[in-house]
DNA sequence: TTTATCCATTTGTCCAACAAATAGGAGCGA
DNA sequence: TCGCTCCTATTTGTTGGACAAATGGATAAA
């Protein structure tokens, strides 16, 4: 009787699927995973579906679309993989869009190697979102952003080894591009962390950043509070530029 | 004796995991899908190993990393679902790279309609990269970068569907941002393709492309050449604004 | 009203079995 | 020897069932 179990099951998904034979919609196209994937996937456009609303269990899955729950549970892997659903226990899969973080990460494993060009170059990026940006800054920044930028800086001081200096040092930069309140800006900038933390180590030690970074910060913040756009940027650009210095030799 | 069942398993992953207990595993950061993916992801590395070779088998996994081959096979799901394995029945799984396809056909994933948070973020972003980025830009940019940035948007007006417009509309953007001369800039701008593919298409019929688009890249162009600063930013501007205006309805 | 406790539901992991695909070898004939 | 078919062992694919862990919400206690 165990030998029947399959093919009972067979004929249950032949019942569901009009009538085509289990090979044919195989070798047609998919495996049961991917079936199961599209099965979401016109779920989500037939019910109208968006993001912050719940898929059904993946039990209900199961029996709506007839198969195991393993194969439902992989199917959910992809679309947790594609930035496409987020699972929590008890609460089920919610839909959400992080396609735009999940394509970073994939972009982010391109940049192992990392050369001299590869510093010059998300140096460069930097410049972008970091002194470029100040027309933007200036239109969002507010006090509470400009306190959480100080506190940022007096944790950089605190720090007590160069490599916790590094980290507080990546904070500070990270909250101030979070004032722009762009995920996409952020993303990038996280994705970029491991070269910046590379570069802001170069040639430091711990009374560096505890004196020298932690002032020019200072007179960043400052700046920014005053919203004086030319020191602003001149300040940053030539903070970025001190970071960097180690590097032309 | 069931009971003890897990307990025994607990007990073994203890004595692998170097004596902390399972809660602790756990909670320290990650499920044991996730562990098994950096399980994997190391061995990789340790291994050496590289596109074209073989990873065990499940089965040689599990034993590897003492969990079930469940949660091995849900790991190797996100593996193939970010191009990084190709699994084939009896063969195994392949070491391959699709990483920068995956990462642009994440979008094309039709299953939800790209948020709208999500296109204000890209769209902000392409301000950043080429409205603010007017100093980089005019540093960099020659008599060879005008010439095709002309041809570019010769091929716009030529193009005969609008989604062939699109696509040559992108390449015109594209082509801007190659004259930074800056790798990881023109990687970003590249993964955002299938957005920024949308919102060019958005409300536009081929006709609009080959008049009004066209003109307002001449426009660039042109004061692009003239090294006219302000021109280009005001009119980059208004371009971007004019293409994402169909978004607020 | 607020807080603490318990319960039902849902995801997370494990196990064991069988089905399906297939690379590679054994055997055969020309 | 070469080429062919067939077989077999190995590997992934799918299933069903069981229990653990997390947690939102109901219930009871203060």
């Amino acid at each position: 009787m165990s030998a029947s179990k399959s093919n009972a099951n067979a004929a249950d998904r032949d019942a569901t699927a009009s009538g085509v034979s289990d090979a044919v919609i195989r070798s047609s196209s998919h495996s049961a995973v991917d079936e199961m994937v599209l099965n979401i996937r016109g779920l989500i456009s037939s019910e109208g579906l968006g993001v912050g609303d719940n898929l059904p269990t993946e039990r209900e899955l199961c029996e709506r679309f007839s198969s195991s729950r393993n194969t439902v549970r992989e199917a959910m892997r992809i679309l947790k993989a594609y930035g496409i659903v987020s699972v929590r226990p008890k609460v089920g899969a919610t839909i959400i869009d992080d396609r735009m973080e999940r394509a970073l990460d994939l972009f982010s494993f391109n940049t192992l190697e990392v050369s001299r060009d590869t510093f010059a170059d998300i140096q460069g990026f930097r410049g972008l979102l970091e002194v470029s940006s100040v027309d933007l800054l200036f239109e969002k920044v507010n006090a509470a952003d400009i306190a959480a930028l100080r506190a940022a800086n007096e944790e950089l001081k605190k720090a007590e080894l160069a490599l916790d200096a590094s980290e507080a040092d990546f904070r500070f930069h990270t909250r101030l591009i979070q004032i722009m309140d762009n995920k996409a800006m952020l993303d990038v900038y996280k994705i970029m962390k491991p070269v910046i933390l590379r570069i802001m180590l170069r040639g430091k030690t711990r009374h560096t950043f505890s004196t020298a970074t932690f002032e020019e910060h200072n007179e960043i913040v400052d700046a920014l509070e005053k919203r004086d756009g030319t020191a602003y940027q001149y300040k940053m650009k030539t903070h970025l530029e001190a970071g960097f210095r180690h590097f032309s030799a």
